[in-house]
DNA sequence: GTTGAGCGTT
């Protein structure tokens, strides 16, 4: 049974990660572990799937409980066949939290917090960002890569890029496209700043204020705008401007100082 | 049903 990863890591303090590349998709912890346990005493493994398909990312994690087990485990299982494939053992770099990692060791940097660090105001390290800049995967497919990369310089790896850029480039759009919200939100941001200048008169139009804060709905507004009515009307125009103009609220640049009557 | 650089979870 696998219970590596069920529930977190189990206890990891005085362990040594083991980064563990090259294997096969469908190599599981528990095709590792007696083949890592071998060598030495296997803490936990842990294999990284993706979410959304929840399979196995292509490496996994071996966590040993001493140093020499583990440098004999790389030393060992480094180049070792596994599934049909060739696997690479190496001592992991970074920590699961980001931890200071000697020698593959981790080593917990974080205080022995003896009653006074609950004093402090508990700021959520992670939201939902998870990892989404490496969240996602590199590249469902990169016939031969490293070894032509290796073979020739980086003109080669520039020229493939450019070739791939060209084929598709899914970030581009995203890209230019990103600049625009932002730009909406800013906008917003500052109508507010003018009504609170107009309101109190004494506010100085520094822009030191957080965006954060001002970008959270203040009466419930959604974060993201309806959809576009040009898609849903493809055909009929668009008589949202002047077909409903009762229930219309000003979300032009329209700063009234004083909206009583729709507040 | 595929893929192959890299660094992790409750």
């Amino acid at each position: 049974m696998s219970h590596f990863g069920r529930s977190g890591p189990p206890d990891i303090k005085d362990t040594y990660s083991l980064l563990v590349l090259n294997i096969t998709f469908r190599t599981t912890a528990d095709d590792l572990f007696p083949l890592f346990d071998k060598y030495g005493k296997v803490v936990d493994i842990f294999i990284p799937r993706d979410r959304r398909t929840g399979e196995s990312r292509g490496f996994a994690f071996v966590r040993y409980k001493y140093a020499d087990e583990a440098q004999k485990a790389v030393d060992k299982l480094d180049g070792r066949n596994v599934d049909g494939r060739e696997i690479m053992v190496q001592f992991a770099k970074y920590g699961p939290n980001a931890e200071r990692i000697h020698k593959g060791r981790i080593v917990e940097a974080l205080p022995k917090s003896r009653g006074r660090s609950r004093s402090r105001s508990p700021k959520p390290k992670y939201r939902d960002d998870y990892r989404d800049k490496d969240y996602r995967r590199r590249s469902r497919s990169r016939s031969k890569g490293r070894y032509e990369r290796d073979r020739n310089h980086e003109r080669e790896r520039d020229y493939r890029r450019r070739s791939r850029s060209r084929s598709m480039s899914p970030d581009y759009h995203k890209s230019h496209g990103r600049g625009r919200g932002y730009d909406d939100e800013r906008e917003r941001s500052r109508s507010r700043s003018i009504d609170s200048a107009s309101d109190r008169r004494s506010l100085s139009p520094r822009r030191s204020m957080s965006p954060r804060k001002s970008s959270l709905s203040p009466r419930g507004s959604p974060p993201y705008r309806d959809e576009s009515p040009n898609k849903r009307s493809s055909g009929k125009r668009s008589p949202s401007r002047s077909a409903s103009p009762k229930g219309r609220r000003a979300i032009s640049r329209s700063p009234s100082p004083r909206n009583s009557d729709e507040d």
